[in-house]
DNA sequence: CTCATATATTTAACATGTTAACAAGATTGC
DNA sequence: GCAATCTTGTTAACATGTTAAATATATGAG
Protein backbone atom coordinates (compact mmCIF):
# COMPACT_ATOMS: atom_id res chain seq x y z
CA UNK A 1 0.00 0.00 0.00
CA UNK A 2 1.45 3.15 -1.22
CA UNK A 3 1.14 6.77 0.70
CA UNK A 4 0.09 7.87 -2.87
CA UNK A 5 -3.18 10.04 -2.72
CA UNK A 6 -5.70 8.26 -5.58
CA UNK A 7 -5.79 11.11 -8.13
CA UNK A 8 -1.85 11.50 -8.00
CA UNK A 9 -0.88 9.04 -11.44
CA UNK A 10 2.45 7.33 -11.54
CA UNK A 11 3.20 9.00 -14.96
CA UNK A 12 3.84 12.38 -13.06
CA UNK A 13 6.11 10.91 -10.16
CA UNK A 14 9.23 12.96 -9.79
CA UNK A 15 12.71 10.71 -9.82
CA UNK A 16 14.14 14.15 -7.99
CA UNK A 17 11.55 13.98 -5.20
CA UNK A 18 14.46 12.09 -2.59
CA UNK A 19 17.16 15.12 -3.28
CA UNK A 20 16.29 18.16 -1.29
CA UNK A 21 19.02 20.17 -3.45
CA UNK A 22 16.51 19.74 -6.85
CA UNK A 23 13.42 21.43 -7.43
CA UNK A 24 10.44 19.19 -7.41
CA UNK A 25 9.13 18.27 -11.06
CA UNK A 26 8.09 21.20 -12.53
CA UNK A 27 5.12 19.32 -14.19
CA UNK A 28 3.08 19.08 -11.10
CA UNK A 29 3.84 22.55 -10.21
CA UNK A 30 0.67 25.15 -9.05
CA UNK A 31 2.43 28.09 -10.16
CA UNK A 32 3.48 26.54 -13.93
CA UNK A 33 -0.04 24.89 -14.09
CA UNK A 34 -2.38 27.92 -13.41
CA UNK A 35 -0.22 29.42 -15.99
CA UNK A 36 -0.60 26.78 -18.53
CA UNK A 37 -4.62 26.49 -18.21
CA UNK A 38 -4.98 30.96 -17.87
CA UNK A 39 -2.82 30.58 -21.78
CA UNK A 40 -5.01 27.91 -23.18
CA UNK A 41 -8.67 29.83 -21.70
CA UNK A 42 -7.05 33.34 -23.18
CA UNK A 43 -6.02 31.39 -26.56
CA UNK A 44 -9.92 31.14 -27.05
CA UNK A 45 -10.61 35.09 -26.21
CA UNK A 46 -7.26 36.70 -27.91
CA UNK A 47 -7.64 36.02 -31.68
CA UNK A 48 -11.45 37.78 -31.02
CA UNK A 49 -10.20 40.93 -28.84
CA UNK A 50 -7.59 40.99 -31.41
CA UNK A 51 -10.22 41.81 -34.41
CA UNK A 52 -11.60 44.19 -32.06
CA UNK A 53 -8.44 46.04 -31.69
CA UNK A 54 -8.43 45.56 -27.85
CA UNK A 55 -6.01 44.20 -25.52
CA UNK A 56 -7.33 41.29 -22.75
CA UNK A 57 -6.54 44.69 -20.31
CA UNK A 58 -8.38 46.87 -21.93
CA UNK A 59 -11.57 44.99 -22.65
CA UNK A 60 -11.21 44.19 -18.65
CA UNK A 61 -11.43 47.99 -17.55
CA UNK A 62 -14.25 49.12 -20.29
CA UNK A 63 -16.23 45.97 -19.33
CA UNK A 64 -16.12 46.54 -15.31
CA UNK A 65 -17.35 50.38 -16.46
CA UNK A 66 -19.99 48.91 -18.25
CA UNK A 67 -20.67 46.66 -15.56
CA UNK A 68 -20.18 49.30 -12.58
CA UNK A 69 -20.56 52.60 -13.89
CA UNK A 70 -18.45 55.06 -12.37
CA UNK A 71 -15.20 53.94 -10.77
CA UNK A 72 -12.22 55.42 -9.03
CA UNK A 73 -8.54 53.80 -10.15
CA UNK A 74 -8.03 52.11 -6.80
CA UNK A 75 -11.02 50.10 -7.47
CA UNK A 76 -10.57 49.35 -11.02
CA UNK A 77 -7.31 48.03 -9.81
CA UNK A 78 -8.93 45.99 -7.54
CA UNK A 79 -11.43 44.85 -9.82
CA UNK A 80 -9.62 44.48 -12.73
CA UNK A 81 -6.90 42.68 -10.71
CA UNK A 82 -4.67 45.31 -12.71
CA UNK A 83 -1.34 47.10 -10.74
CA UNK A 84 -1.47 50.66 -10.77
CA UNK A 85 1.48 51.26 -12.76
CA UNK A 86 -0.24 49.57 -15.59
CA UNK A 87 -3.59 51.05 -15.30
CA UNK A 88 -2.54 54.24 -15.47
CA UNK A 89 -0.49 53.84 -18.79
CA UNK A 90 -4.04 51.67 -19.68
CA UNK A 91 -6.34 54.66 -18.54
CA UNK A 92 -4.48 56.57 -20.77
CA UNK A 93 -4.53 54.52 -23.79
CA UNK A 94 -8.46 54.18 -23.30
CA UNK A 95 -8.77 57.91 -23.09
CA UNK A 96 -6.78 58.68 -26.37
CA UNK A 97 -8.75 56.30 -27.95
CA UNK A 98 -12.06 57.51 -26.57
CA UNK A 99 -13.17 54.60 -25.45
CA UNK A 100 -13.52 55.98 -21.32
CA UNK A 101 -13.32 59.47 -20.04
CA UNK A 102 -11.33 60.74 -16.65
CA UNK A 103 -12.44 62.79 -14.23
CA UNK A 104 -11.06 64.44 -11.33
CA UNK A 105 -12.96 63.37 -7.94
CA UNK A 106 -14.58 67.04 -6.66
CA UNK A 107 -14.50 65.56 -3.15
CA UNK A 108 -11.00 64.16 -3.09
CA UNK A 109 -8.39 65.91 -5.32
CA UNK A 110 -6.30 62.74 -5.56
CA UNK A 111 -8.81 60.51 -6.76
CA UNK A 112 -9.59 59.76 -10.48
CA UNK A 113 -12.99 58.38 -11.85
CA UNK A 114 -14.07 56.26 -14.81
CA UNK A 115 -16.74 56.42 -17.22
CA UNK A 116 -17.11 54.62 -20.37
CA UNK A 117 -17.53 56.97 -23.27
CA UNK A 118 -19.87 56.46 -25.68
CA UNK A 119 -17.51 55.24 -28.50
CA UNK A 120 -16.64 52.25 -25.37
CA UNK A 121 -20.08 51.01 -25.15
CA UNK A 122 -19.98 50.13 -28.77
CA UNK A 123 -17.19 48.29 -28.28
CA UNK A 124 -18.96 46.58 -25.58
CA UNK A 125 -22.44 45.74 -27.75
CA UNK A 126 -19.88 44.36 -30.02
CA UNK A 127 -17.61 42.06 -28.07
CA UNK A 128 -19.64 40.79 -25.63
CA UNK A 129 -22.08 38.42 -27.55
CA UNK A 130 -18.90 37.13 -28.78
CA UNK A 131 -17.27 36.92 -25.79
CA UNK A 132 -20.08 35.71 -23.82
CA UNK A 133 -20.51 32.39 -26.76
CA UNK A 134 -16.79 32.57 -26.57
CA UNK A 135 -17.31 31.29 -22.89
CA UNK A 136 -20.33 29.21 -22.83
CA UNK A 137 -18.58 27.30 -25.58
CA UNK A 138 -15.59 26.65 -23.07
CA UNK A 139 -17.68 25.96 -20.02
CA UNK A 140 -20.50 23.45 -22.55
CA UNK A 141 -16.68 21.11 -23.22
CA UNK A 142 -15.26 21.26 -19.44
CA UNK A 143 -18.39 20.87 -18.14
CA UNK A 144 -20.54 23.62 -16.57
CA UNK A 145 -20.26 21.97 -13.16
CA UNK A 146 -16.73 21.70 -13.20
CA UNK A 147 -15.98 25.11 -14.10
CA UNK A 148 -18.52 26.51 -10.77
CA UNK A 149 -16.44 23.89 -8.92
CA UNK A 150 -13.24 24.90 -10.55
CA UNK A 151 -13.74 28.33 -9.26
CA UNK A 152 -14.40 27.89 -6.12
CA UNK A 153 -10.94 25.77 -5.48
CA UNK A 154 -9.31 28.67 -7.03
CA UNK A 155 -10.91 31.58 -5.06
CA UNK A 156 -9.76 29.59 -1.68
CA UNK A 157 -6.43 29.48 -3.33
CA UNK A 158 -6.46 33.24 -4.33
CA UNK A 159 -7.71 34.16 -0.43
CA UNK A 160 -5.72 31.36 1.21
CA UNK A 161 -3.50 34.88 2.99
CA UNK A 162 -6.86 36.73 3.97
CA UNK B 1 -36.62 25.60 -7.03
CA UNK B 2 -33.86 27.51 -9.06
CA UNK B 3 -31.60 25.67 -12.06
CA UNK B 4 -28.07 26.64 -9.99
CA UNK B 5 -26.03 24.28 -9.56
CA UNK B 6 -25.23 22.80 -5.68
CA UNK B 7 -21.02 24.51 -5.88
CA UNK B 8 -22.74 28.01 -6.88
CA UNK B 9 -23.45 30.60 -4.12
CA UNK B 10 -25.95 33.30 -4.53
CA UNK B 11 -23.32 36.10 -3.42
CA UNK B 12 -22.02 35.48 -6.77
CA UNK B 13 -25.09 35.67 -8.62
CA UNK B 14 -25.02 37.78 -11.72
CA UNK B 15 -27.48 40.63 -12.33
CA UNK B 16 -26.71 41.10 -15.64
CA UNK B 17 -26.69 37.95 -17.06
CA UNK B 18 -30.12 38.05 -18.94
CA UNK B 19 -28.97 41.17 -20.51
CA UNK B 20 -27.02 39.85 -23.37
CA UNK B 21 -25.15 43.01 -24.57
CA UNK B 22 -23.32 42.87 -20.97
CA UNK B 23 -20.60 40.75 -20.54
CA UNK B 24 -20.69 38.43 -17.72
CA UNK B 25 -20.07 38.98 -14.27
CA UNK B 26 -16.50 39.75 -13.70
CA UNK B 27 -16.09 37.87 -10.43
CA UNK B 28 -16.70 34.47 -11.47
CA UNK B 29 -15.05 34.31 -15.01
CA UNK B 30 -12.21 31.54 -15.31
CA UNK B 31 -8.88 34.44 -17.19
CA UNK B 32 -9.27 36.70 -13.90
CA UNK B 33 -10.16 33.48 -11.35
CA UNK B 34 -6.74 31.95 -12.83
CA UNK B 35 -4.67 35.04 -12.85
CA UNK B 36 -5.96 35.95 -8.85
CA UNK B 37 -4.63 32.49 -7.87
CA UNK B 38 -1.43 32.33 -10.10
CA UNK B 39 -1.22 35.65 -8.26
CA UNK B 40 -1.71 34.31 -4.57
CA UNK B 41 0.44 31.43 -5.20
CA UNK B 42 3.08 33.77 -6.49
CA UNK B 43 3.35 36.28 -3.68
CA UNK B 44 4.37 33.50 -1.70
CA UNK B 45 7.55 32.78 -3.73
CA UNK B 46 8.60 36.21 -5.08
CA UNK B 47 10.02 37.62 -2.03
CA UNK B 48 12.41 34.81 -1.79
CA UNK B 49 13.46 34.80 -5.25
CA UNK B 50 13.91 38.62 -5.48
CA UNK B 51 16.41 38.22 -2.48
CA UNK B 52 18.60 36.15 -4.46
CA UNK B 53 18.25 38.53 -7.16
CA UNK B 54 16.48 36.23 -9.53
CA UNK B 55 13.38 36.72 -11.32
CA UNK B 56 10.21 34.07 -11.70
CA UNK B 57 11.07 33.01 -15.40
CA UNK B 58 14.76 32.78 -14.44
CA UNK B 59 14.25 30.54 -11.85
CA UNK B 60 12.35 28.24 -14.08
CA UNK B 61 14.65 28.18 -17.00
CA UNK B 62 17.32 27.26 -14.50
CA UNK B 63 15.42 24.69 -12.69
CA UNK B 64 15.05 22.92 -15.55
CA UNK B 65 18.21 22.91 -17.02
CA UNK B 66 19.14 21.08 -13.12
CA UNK B 67 16.66 18.85 -13.86
CA UNK B 68 17.09 17.80 -17.20
CA UNK B 69 20.22 18.59 -18.10
CA UNK B 70 21.41 19.59 -21.71
CA UNK B 71 18.44 21.63 -23.40
CA UNK B 72 18.13 23.02 -27.01
CA UNK B 73 15.47 26.69 -26.75
CA UNK B 74 12.30 24.79 -27.99
CA UNK B 75 12.32 22.29 -25.33
CA UNK B 76 13.36 25.17 -22.89
CA UNK B 77 10.06 27.05 -24.31
CA UNK B 78 7.86 24.24 -23.92
CA UNK B 79 8.81 23.09 -21.15
CA UNK B 80 9.31 26.78 -18.68
CA UNK B 81 6.12 27.80 -20.71
CA UNK B 82 7.97 31.30 -22.42
CA UNK B 83 7.56 32.33 -25.53
CA UNK B 84 10.43 32.33 -28.20
CA UNK B 85 11.31 36.43 -28.02
CA UNK B 86 11.68 36.22 -23.79
CA UNK B 87 13.10 33.19 -23.51
CA UNK B 88 15.83 34.91 -26.34
CA UNK B 89 16.35 37.64 -23.74
CA UNK B 90 16.11 35.65 -20.46
CA UNK B 91 19.04 33.58 -22.19
CA UNK B 92 20.93 36.46 -22.85
CA UNK B 93 20.55 37.77 -19.38
CA UNK B 94 21.72 34.82 -17.80
CA UNK B 95 24.29 34.05 -19.35
CA UNK B 96 25.65 37.48 -18.86
CA UNK B 97 25.22 36.38 -14.82
CA UNK B 98 27.48 32.81 -15.46
CA UNK B 99 24.57 31.46 -14.65
CA UNK B 100 24.12 28.81 -17.63
CA UNK B 101 26.30 28.28 -21.12
CA UNK B 102 24.87 28.67 -24.45
CA UNK B 103 26.43 26.21 -27.29
CA UNK B 104 25.98 26.15 -31.52
CA UNK B 105 24.35 22.62 -31.73
CA UNK B 106 27.08 20.94 -33.71
CA UNK B 107 24.09 18.99 -35.91
CA UNK B 108 21.81 21.54 -36.39
CA UNK B 109 23.00 24.69 -36.77
CA UNK B 110 20.16 26.79 -35.82
CA UNK B 111 19.77 25.20 -32.64
CA UNK B 112 20.77 26.55 -29.02
CA UNK B 113 21.90 24.09 -26.36
CA UNK B 114 21.63 25.38 -22.77
CA UNK B 115 23.77 24.05 -20.40
CA UNK B 116 23.72 25.11 -15.99
CA UNK B 117 26.96 26.65 -15.09
CA UNK B 118 28.76 25.96 -11.96
CA UNK B 119 27.23 29.16 -10.53
CA UNK B 120 23.81 28.54 -11.79
CA UNK B 121 23.96 25.39 -9.64
CA UNK B 122 25.28 27.24 -6.49
CA UNK B 123 21.75 29.29 -7.17
CA UNK B 124 20.00 26.10 -7.21
CA UNK B 125 21.16 24.94 -4.28
CA UNK B 126 20.46 28.18 -2.18
CA UNK B 127 16.86 28.66 -3.77
CA UNK B 128 15.71 24.74 -3.97
CA UNK B 129 15.51 24.17 -0.22
CA UNK B 130 13.53 27.19 0.32
CA UNK B 131 11.24 26.54 -2.91
CA UNK B 132 10.01 23.54 -1.50
CA UNK B 133 9.63 24.68 1.68
CA UNK B 134 7.29 27.17 0.79
CA UNK B 135 5.46 24.99 -1.79
CA UNK B 136 4.89 22.24 1.22
CA UNK B 137 3.18 24.75 3.48
CA UNK B 138 0.93 25.61 0.72
CA UNK B 139 0.33 22.24 -0.11
CA UNK B 140 -0.17 21.35 3.81
CA UNK B 141 -2.45 24.78 4.10
CA UNK B 142 -4.85 23.99 1.16
CA UNK B 143 -4.86 20.26 1.51
CA UNK B 144 -2.40 18.00 0.01
CA UNK B 145 -5.05 15.89 -1.98
CA UNK B 146 -6.40 18.94 -3.35
CA UNK B 147 -3.42 20.42 -4.99
CA UNK B 148 -3.66 17.47 -6.92
CA UNK B 149 -7.16 17.11 -8.10
CA UNK B 150 -6.27 21.65 -8.98
CA UNK B 151 -3.43 19.88 -11.21
CA UNK B 152 -5.74 17.22 -12.67
CA UNK B 153 -8.11 19.73 -13.55
CA UNK B 154 -5.72 22.45 -14.66
CA UNK B 155 -4.04 20.14 -16.81
CA UNK B 156 -7.60 19.97 -18.43
CA UNK B 157 -8.50 22.36 -18.62
CA UNK B 158 -5.06 23.26 -20.58
CA UNK B 159 -5.42 20.20 -22.58
CA UNK B 160 -9.22 20.89 -23.90
CA UNK B 161 -7.91 22.01 -27.42
CA UNK B 162 -5.01 19.12 -27.72
C1' DC C 1 22.48 20.43 -57.36
C1' DT C 2 19.23 23.99 -56.65
C1' DC C 3 15.15 26.25 -55.68
C1' DA C 4 11.26 26.30 -52.73
C1' DT C 5 9.75 25.45 -48.33
C1' DA C 6 10.02 24.51 -43.46
C1' DT C 7 12.15 25.10 -38.91
C1' DA C 8 14.90 27.51 -35.03
C1' DT C 9 16.12 31.56 -33.26
C1' DT C 10 16.45 36.45 -33.10
C1' DT C 11 14.96 41.23 -33.57
C1' DA C 12 11.57 44.88 -33.44
C1' DA C 13 7.75 47.33 -31.55
C1' DC C 14 4.48 47.88 -28.43
C1' DA C 15 1.68 46.45 -24.09
C1' DT C 16 1.84 44.85 -19.53
C1' DG C 17 4.11 43.19 -15.03
C1' DT C 18 6.98 44.52 -11.12
C1' DT C 19 9.29 47.22 -7.74
C1' DA C 20 10.80 51.60 -6.03
C1' DA C 21 10.57 56.37 -5.82
C1' DC C 22 7.99 60.52 -6.29
C1' DA C 23 4.26 64.15 -6.29
C1' DA C 24 0.04 65.84 -4.72
C1' DG C 25 -3.79 65.80 -1.96
C1' DA C 26 -6.07 64.13 2.50
C1' DT C 27 -5.86 63.14 7.70
C1' DT C 28 -4.33 63.11 12.15
C1' DG C 29 -2.38 64.77 16.37
C1' DC C 30 -0.67 68.28 18.72
C1' DG D 1 -3.02 75.86 11.95
C1' DC D 2 0.53 72.96 10.89
C1' DA D 3 3.94 69.37 10.72
C1' DA D 4 4.05 64.42 10.40
C1' DT D 5 1.90 60.80 8.22
C1' DC D 6 -1.12 58.27 5.15
C1' DT D 7 -3.33 57.63 0.72
C1' DT D 8 -3.84 58.04 -4.39
C1' DG D 9 -1.99 58.22 -8.51
C1' DT D 10 2.01 58.84 -11.55
C1' DT D 11 6.69 58.21 -13.30
C1' DA D 12 10.91 55.57 -13.94
C1' DA D 13 13.48 51.52 -14.98
C1' DC D 14 13.77 47.12 -16.10
C1' DA D 15 11.73 42.28 -17.17
C1' DT D 16 8.40 39.77 -19.60
C1' DG D 17 4.26 39.01 -22.84
C1' DT D 18 2.67 39.29 -27.60
C1' DT D 19 2.63 39.53 -32.50
C1' DA D 20 4.96 40.12 -36.83
C1' DA D 21 8.94 40.20 -39.48
C1' DA D 22 13.74 39.01 -40.35
C1' DT D 23 17.73 35.81 -40.38
C1' DA D 24 20.04 31.58 -40.70
C1' DT D 25 20.08 26.85 -41.31
C1' DA D 26 17.83 22.27 -42.85
C1' DT D 27 15.14 19.59 -45.67
C1' DG D 28 12.76 18.01 -49.70
C1' DA D 29 11.16 18.02 -54.60
C1' DG D 30 12.53 18.13 -59.00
Amino acid sequence: MSDRTPMSSDKYSDDLGHDALLPHNTRRSLPIALLRAREAVMAHFRPMLARHDITEQQWRVIRILAEAGRVDASEMADKAFILAPSLTRIIRSLEERGLITKHKDADDGRRVLLEIAPEGMRVIADVSPESRAIYKQLETRYGRDRVEVLLDMLDELATLND
